[in-house]
DNA sequence: CCACAGGTGTGTC
DNA sequence: GACACACCTGTG
């Protein structure tokens, strides 16, 4: 993949990529793969990724990231916001057809983010048969409780890191329950509880196929292809993993015939799936933040 | 009261 | 294997 060359300015406490045009914070956001941010009144997005507080806006075509000095775009934000891929030269090689032709056009601006494996996992656990304001609002207690504080705003608010499997583990399923999680609560303490002992590592799927991968992380109960795909595509960037949800489904239903998404769009089904979920979700009036 | 929400485990055929 | 069906909980 050809890297991206946007121009990247460094102010003391501030990056600013300067012409993003493939780089829209409200779709990066809205399109679901992330549940730890939110939207202010001026549409500047924050929160925490990475044990780093940051917020994001777009001012004219640049992308400012507040709270992120030159070292922190560099070791974490570059590869957190997945700033050398290409994607105009991506979306491209998905020009398949009309449906995601248009999906594609309409979804210019979202990013595949590169997030923390083990914070992927838990929050796609709770995200099962669950709605996006109380997935949000169960991690953000999840981190309140058995996170760490790592930055105040300017507003007196805390904002705290995402627990450690560790952390979740020693908590319980008693501790999860507690978090309203529901049946989900035996799931997470199951992630948690292997993860943190090392029978599952978390590791190891870098270097697996995605439908290896898939297999893998199907060993956590709870786990099933929906929730390993969206680990694999979020955390792993396996841009081929292809999740399918009731939206999707619908989708391939409505426009494909019932094609297996995967299959139909290749190397880059991934993306095809965030276009294809925020155009749909979009037409349908369902907004996240 | 009932349906629904970014699914998965279990039981049945 | 391909189906139903239950499942915690909050919201409309």
């Amino acid at each position: 993949m050809v890297k991206t060359k946007n121009k990247i300015v460094f102010e003391k406490n501030r990056t600013i990529i300067k012409n993003a045009d493939n780089f829209e914070p409200e779709k990066v956001f809205d399109c679901g793969q992330c549940f730890r941010f939110d939207r202010k009144a001026d549409g500047t997005y924050f929160g925490v990724a990475k044990n780093k507080y940051i917020e994001i806006s777009k001012i004219q075509s640049d992308v400012i990231l507040n709270y992120c000095t030159e070292n922190d775009y560099n070791e974490i934000f570059r590869d957190y916001f997945d700033m050398d891929f290409d994607y105009a030269l991506a979306g491209k090689e998905l020009a398949f057809d009309d449906v995601i032709l248009q999906a594609t056009e309409f979804s210019k601006g979202i990013r595949i983010l590169h997030q923390d494996k083990w914070e992927t996992l838990c929050s796609f656990i709770i995200s099962q048969n669950n709605n996006i304001p109380r997935i949000k609002g169960i991690i953000s207690n999840l981190c309140k409780t058995y996170g760490e504080p790592v930055f105040t705003d300017n507003d007196g608010n805390m904002h705290y890191s995402f627990p450690t499997a560790e952390a979740v583990a020693r908590a319980g399923e008693k501790g999860m329950a507690e978090l309203r999680t529901g049946f989900r609560a035996k799931y997470i303490y199951d992630a948690a509880s292997k993860v943190a002992s090392g029978e599952i590592d978390l590791m190891l799927p870098c270097l697996m196929a995605y439908d290896e991968g898939a297999r893998y992380l199907q060993n956590i109960k709870g786990v099933g292809l929906k929730v390993a795909s969206c680990v694999l595509l979020f955390a792993y960037q396996k841009y081929d993993a292809f999740p399918v949800d009731v939206w999707v489904k619908r989708i391939l239903d409505k426009y494909y015939e019932g094609k297996v998404g995967a299959e139909y769009f290749g190397k880059y089904a991934g993306l095809a799936q965030q276009y294809l979920f925020y155009y749909e979700r979009c037409k349908n009036n369902v907004f996240i933040n």
